[in-house]
DNA sequence: GAATTCATGTAACTTGTTACATGATTTA
DNA sequence: TAAATCATGTAACAAGTTACATGAATTC
């Protein structure tokens, strides 16, 4: 699974312009996978390349003409197989930068890292309630669509996001007070 | 951070071969930052150019030489400056391939995404094993490093790891059963 | 009147992946 | 003796990022 596959996916809710798109990818799914407008765009070039999908310009009297993509036959095929096959070596990328600096920031001390954690933990609460409402703006995308079916499969895909959050404010909690306590035996 | 530091800042434990780095990488930090042999031979080339590490040919007389690499003065500096410059925008790559797959399923149905749910969790349940032997491997890097002050930076990052591989068994246990009521409520 | 949003793209650059190439040593 | 490990790299390709470019419409 990778971006054509995701762009192709949410195209497969309704036909969309590029713009939109990209809009579509920041209300939703952006909290596990992003994309630029440059990405997009591309993109789209390719998958129509390979009658993926088909656009349709839509000439407008007033502003620039927009080019309506929507997911061919083929498309949804070709979909549908993506997700059904299982890779066996499911090997994802885990990349984590700001572990990477936890791990080398021994070079300049726990003061150090205790602040850097604790500017962080302020971002994972930013990040929790902009996440409750990525909940509001999935609503609204299932009305848009009129698939009530799908609900299921995002909440599901939600809640992964609000597992995660959780997840690393626990984490940062406990770092914290464990520092707290080596900091408070130095003195 | 990225590659580059990742590499630097591991030189900076210990000097290395590259071949020794890519060990190190999938014993520590594969968990949070993969790297392959190609591409930490092209970056250590990179970084020689920056002077940010040097190196040194070890003649053997039996099997292939060793390039052994050391940060520099400058490689330090570097390391701290980065470090210490905390980026006011944090955006991180959180791709999630699964996720989006979950979020795509409803192409294919309850059945199918209930399946590949009990997939994933088994495969969660071997990363936790897995990053239990982690713990095991970095004390032994710490022996060889000698630098016993780093111990709790690295039990911290480790830490995040259990940390995220019980909150995506905790996830998939609670949709699998969120799933199975939606199941029986069909019948 | 300035900034933001709508709308589409190109070009250059950086990073990551895959495949290829070589050859010695050690282990099963 | 075959496979795995040690050890180093190059080349081609794929994907992601950043910067640039254009221009209308809307909002502050």
């Amino acid at each position: 699974m990778s971006l054509p596959h995701a762009i192709l996916g949410l195209l497969n809710y309704m036909p969309m312009t590029g713009y939109d798109l990209k809009k579509f990818f920041d209300d939703s799914i952006g909290f596990f996978w992003s994309a630029q407008m440059s990405q997009i765009y591309r993109e789209l070039k390719n998958l129509e390349e390979k009658e993926y999908v088909s656009s349709e310009e839509e000439i407008s009297t007033k502003g620039p003409n927009k080019r309506i993509y929507s997911v061919t036959n083929q498309g949804v095929s070709h979909l549908k197989e993506l997700l059904t096959d299982v890779p066996e070596n499911i090997d994802e990328d885990n990349r984590n930068a700001f572990l990477l600096r936890v791990m080398l920031l021994s070079n300049l001390g726990i003061e150090e890292l205790y602040f850097q954690i604790q500017k962080r933990l302020k971002k994972y609460r930013k990040d929790l309630k902009a996440l409750q409402s990525v909940e509001e703006k999935l609503q609204h995308y299932l009305q848009l669509t009129g698939k009530t079916e799908t609900l299921i499969y995002w909440k599901i895909t939600l809640n992964r996001g609000l597992h995660d959050v959780k997840s690393h404010i626990k984490w940062a909690e406990e770092s914290l007070s464990e520092l707290k306590k080596i900091k408070e035996e130095k003195k």
